[in-house]
RNA sequence: GGGGCUGUAGCUCAGCUGGUCAGAGCGCCUGGUUUGCAACCAGGAGGCCACGGGUUCGAAUCCCGUCAGCUCCA
């Protein structure tokens, strides 16, 4: 993972008090509006014992060995930008923004503010990426971009800017803690070989500390320290930057070298600003530190900026000494800039055609420092799910806070997935969608919460992101429907389970038999021991144990398995998958034709060997059907018809009568693959991002090998074209 | 991509190691009782036990395949 980005959530466990948005205070100074926060963090009786702020030095850190240098008390200006000798970004973010912002307006003024300085606004990609197998969801804002950092030409230029929302799976059951939501959203603004740093820096400055009017005392900023190594230097660039940015804000710029995290921990950084770490940290790719880096992978050293919350006490279990890159939560990273200049060879690296930058903000750790909330779910786009899971609670009950923090994570993730057209399933995205869908539905029975968990927060998470993605509200229907019914299939799964395991069980529950439960029938382990001591049924002493071998098992066996699933997409532009990947054009157009329009694309997967293509029917296709339907592609083949692109909007594409896949999403401008003349006689039309043969002629013979069900309600075809036959069509 | 499991009356399911095993509850129909908060009593109709092969004197029950669905891992 990733050195900087690959860790998000860095918060404390507590609350501190939020900011009131009170109109009449937005001229009161910085310094009363501190101490009012600090005081309504004590007065509610933390249980961290916190230092009182002395009258002048109220910046004081937890540790006492920072102390804020230079300014006099009172010489920064007003928080609300009264003064007419404010720089103008300030003095109009402040006549347009609250004080302290949601994350909604958080969005809006980035999206504004790089728009200002010639940026052009560009899409969300949706969370499932398409035609990259290799990646189940869009994990960060640079993954839709990768083709034009690594030098094709964007249609809306060289300087981008974007909201992106995230998804990363991985950590599915460490969520739950105050520090790790597994969706998010990343504010991204790109140069594709125009600005570097001598911009990037000084402007991500500017709107942090005059357009979010963050306390420039409480950032600290990494810069890379150099790698002998790889023999990439120490970015002196940066540091100079930077030195010269704080320095003026009246911040000391102390640089300190602290190599890796684990030397950090032991050394502190004393008076540190500047931190600077290897490529353990200060590196970004896709796939981590150089090192792991496979060739051809776009990376380059960062910059960090992190936010200190100076009411974390540190806590020693995560090192000696506190530092930007420590997990305790008393710094939490709110921006990167990458700088991505290189790629990956067999051997080192080399330079990109042009430097780019990368930047990615999470937009809820902005919030939380925006409103200064050392936890995530004091920002709104969470606590209003929150609040809407106390509102279902049974009466006299507050509910586990861990439980509530997972629902209202989860649930936002599923209704995203839902809103970019993933339905649960068994296998791929689909399945990850489900076990964050029932793990939200089972922790809701742990709050007395029994039916309906889901639906009822798709209103409130629709409602917080109205401004940005109307979408939501648009689609609630079809969102609600979705997970309604994955809501009651699993309760379903649940009474099944209930009803198995006593006749599986016999006189004792055993880790055997809590996997089978699981394992075959859905049934979750913790309930399994639940429901067995409630019927006063005896458990077996360490079933954990093997339940948990029995599950490593279970891995090792797919492993092997799962080895070639993934090939295939950008991974692979073999002729062959070029071959297939337009065969699927003709067939999902040939289905249609004979099946009718309900027929819409539920998932590809292209390998060099065969093509896998999901749709909607509702029953299996008769033998008359698959021969019709290759009859058409193989005639569509045989016309050999020309494949033509071409760039259009989304609307004008449909307009033409142009396929894409269902929930996708797309920017300003897409790609049309027409098989025949766009604007004359043409078989078939479909927004793509190919690659594609020039001629179907090129194909050879199409033969369908198998028809199946993959789920309720959606069938399979596997098909392959037949190379022998192709040769005899070319020559 | 790889495992596990299921497919029996309209619905939910029971039928363990092959021979009155074709069943229960709910629903439905008829009659009665009672008329309220999933009312009660009596009687009744309904199934080629998913489909196709095989083993056997005999298969819902065992084996193989197909189809459909559930579920776990990747």
């Amino acid at each position: 993972m990733a050195g900087a980005r690959g860790r998000r959530g860095r918060t404390a466990r507590r609350n501190a008090g939020s900011v009131s948005r009170h109109p009449a205070r937005l001229c009161q100074s910085a310094g009363v509006l501190r101490r009012k926060r600090w005081r309504r963090g004590t007065d509610r009786g933390s249980r961290h014992p916190r230092p009182v702020p002395g009258g002048g030095s109220r910046r004081q850190h937890g540790r006492g060995e920072i102390t804020r240098p230079g300014r006099p008390a009172g010489a920064r200006p007003a928080r609300t930008g009264c003064r007419p000798s404010d720089p103008p970004a300030k003095r109009a973010a402040r006549l347009r923004y609250p004080l302290a912002m949601d994350a909604g307006s958080i969005r809006h003024a980035y999206l504004d503010y790089f728009r200002e300085r010639g940026h052009v606004r560009i899409a969300r990609a949706n969370l499932v990426p398409r035609e990259d197998p290799t990646t189940l969801f869009t994990g960060s804002g640079m993954q839709p971009l990768i083709p034009y950092l690594l030098g094709a030409p964007h249609p809306d230029g060289t300087r981008l800017v974007d909201s992106q929302p995230c998804f990363r799976a991985e950590d599915i059951d460490e969520v739950g803690d105050a520090r790790h939501t597994t969706m998010f959203e990343m504010l991204g603004n790109w140069s594709l070989g125009d600005y570097f740093k001598a911009e990037q820096l000084p402007w991500l400055f500017s709107f942090l500390t005059e357009v979010l009017d963050l306390d420039p005392g409480r950032l600290y900023v990494s810069a890379f320290a150099g790698s002998p190594r790889w023999g990439i230097p120490r970015d002196d660039e940066s540091i100079e930057i930077w030195a010269g940015l704080l320095s003026k804000a009246g911040v000391s710029a102390e640089v300190v070298d602290l190599g890796t995290a684990e030397e950090a921990a032991r050394r502190g950084i004393g008076q540190g600003r500047i931190i600077l770490y290897d490529e353990s940290q200060c590196w970004w790719s896709r796939s981590g530190p150089p090192a792991s880096m496979p060739a051809g992978e776009p990376g380059g050293i960062d910059s960090e900026v992190f936010y200190l919350f100076p009411q974390v006490v540190h806590d020693a279990a995560f090192g000696v000494h506190c530092h930007p890159h420590c997990d305790c939560g008393r710094f939490v990273e709110i921006g990167n800039s990458v700088f991505m200049q290189y790629r990956r060879t067999e051997s080192g690296f080399e330079r990109l055609p042009q430097p780019n930058v990368d930047f990615g903000g999470g937009l809820e750790r902005l919030a939380m420092a925006s409103i200064d909330a050392d936890d995530v779910f004091e920002v709104d786009l969470l606590k209003s799910v929150t609040a809407a899971i106390d509102a279902m609670l049974p009466a006299a009950s507050s509910g586990d806070r861990r439980a509530k923090r997972i629902i209202a994570d989860h649930a936002r993730a599923v209704v995203f997935l839902a809103l970019d057209g993933v339905e649960p399933s068994n296998n791929t995205q689909g399945y990850v969608m489900r076990r964050f869908a029932r793990r939200a539905v089972r922790q809701g029975l742990l709050l007395g919460i029994d039916s309906g968990l889901l639906s009822a927060l798709v209103a409130p998470i629709a409602a917080s992101y109205q401004s940005a993605y109307p979408d939501l509200a648009d689609r609630a229907g079809h969102i609600t429907a979705v997970l309604d019914r994955e809501e009651s299939l699993f309760r379903r799964t649940l009474a099944r389970g209930v009803r198995e395991l006593p006749k599986l069980a016999g006189p004792l529950l055993t880790g055997d038999v809590v996997f089978t439960l699981f394992d075959t029938y859905g049934f979750p382990p913790e309930l399994s021991v639940e429901e067995a001591q409630s019927a006063g049924l005896p458990v077996e002493e360490g079933w954990r144990a093997r339940y948990d071998q029995l599950m490593a098992e279970q891995r090792e066996r797919s492993r092997t398995a799962a080895a070639g699933m993934f090939k295939g997409g950008l991974a692979d532009q073999s002729e062959a998958t070029t071959r297939l990947h337009t065969a699927t054009h003709l067939l999902y157009k040939a289905l249609r034709l004979v099946l009718g329009d309900h027929v819409v694309q539920r998932g590809s997967n292209i390998t060099p060997e065969r093509l896998r293509f999901d749709f909607s029917h509702p029953a299996k296709m008769t033998p008359e059907q698959v021969a019709e339907v290759e009859r058409i592609v193989n005639q569509n083949i045989a016309r050999d018809w020309p494949m033509n692109i071409s760039q259009m909007s989304p609307d004008e594409a449909f307009a033409a009568g142009a396929l894409g896949a269902f929930g996708d999403r797309y920017g300003p401008v897409v790609s049309v693959y027409t098989a025949g003349d766009p604007s004359g006689e043409w078989y078939s039309k479909e927004i793509c991002g190919g690659p594609h043969v020039r001629h179907t002629g090129e194909l050879g013979r199409f033969r369908i090998v198998k028809e199946e069900s993959s789920s309720a309600g959606v069938r399979r075809i596997r098909a392959v074209v037949e190379a022998a036959e192709r040769a005899t069509v070319s020559s």
